[in-house]
DNA sequence: ACGTTCGGTTCGGTCATTGAACCGACATGT
DNA sequence: ACATGTCGGTTCAATGACCGAACCGAACGT
């Protein structure tokens, strides 16, 4: 492996002189992202991303330890504490929300699968982040998130799947 | 190899039900996003690709291809022409910058390497992508790049190097 | 005409990812 | 007490992706 508790100066994008490489290199692998957009959706425990995301377990731990050791998420105390996203973690929220706007506009033909309202004032939050009704930036713990157009019923049953059918806000843990 | 102008439905993030999955598809492999970066300052020939990011040939030949199999570069007519970015392709501009703003705030002790002004009025622009100014959401095109306090002067003389140390307009060709 | 650059392709070695099996600690049921 | 299941991982072999270097034909510079 490559890194893990040694030096930070991973991969090799570090000559790009670019705060995106330092960026891609803490979130730009596989699965990295998708972990992280759990995390903002409620869930905190290995066995629940494990079984939302499908990926392989042992990815798993190297992933949520580079994110634990980067500050991105942070152990809940105790012996099967949770993984919790820090503020640096919550600051990655631009990012998904960007990610999943982009793919709203031109990867769903059926339209966005997910939307995002304010949760005070009820309104549509626009693409870059801002409240159609108030006009206030929304951060991620005001946003509650509905199925859109485009959503998929789930064939599953697993709880993460099942919560993430209903409209929900953004950070409230799972379970 | 795995898609490629057959069907598109690679990797396997596909059960996701996301459209950040289906972007992270699309930009989420190793070197694409800064691919598409360096197609946002100005590279448009593979051989400057090749050189500014130092990313093996064989896989910027193939992250080329893919971007632009899905839309989201297109090849300029002609035997030697450069790739551009599409409409799909400047889209992505919000997620850039929402990256580049979060490694700024958090990997960037300096400060940022960067800045991002608005050509029109001259103001600093937000994190979310509004004139501090003016107020506008601006444009990939009207933006203007700057070095900032965190910058290192380049050590190589190459073309694109030397060109990102000056101010620059973002989509306005290296040559 | 000649060397150089451009835009790749091919190749072997290395590294990362995958899926499956395994594991101890703990909880739950009977 | 005992079995059975869940949780949070680790280990392993096989596959796939990536890397660096060499090679190549076509276009360009002079």
């Amino acid at each position: 492996m490559w890194n893990h508790g040694g030096m930070v100066l991973p991969r090799d994008y570090t000559r790009q002189n670019c705060s995106m490489a330092r960026a891609l290199e803490i979130v730009g692998e596989r699965w990295t992202l998708l972990i992280v957009r759990d995390a903002f959706f409620g869930v905190r425990r290995f066995s629940d991303f494990s079984r939302h995301l499908d990926v392989p377990r042992a990815v798993l731990t190297e992933r949520l330890g580079l994110l634990v050791a980067e500050g991105v998420l942070e152990r809940e105390p105790g012996p099967r504490g949770g993984y919790l996203l820090t503020d640096k973690g919550r600051a990655l929220w631009p990012v998904l929300r960007a990610l999943v706007g982009w793919g709203d506009e031109y990867c769903a033909p059926r339209g966005p699968r997910r939307l995002f309202d304010h949760a005070g004032c009820g309104g549509r939050i626009d693409p870059d982040g801002r409240c159609r009704d108030c006009g206030a930036a929304v951060a991620a713990a005001d946003t509650v998130m509905s199925p859109g157009p485009g959503f998929d019923p789930p064939v599953g049953d697993e709880v993460v799947t099942a919560a993430l059918a209903r409209p929900r806000r953004l950070l409230e843990p799972i379970r």
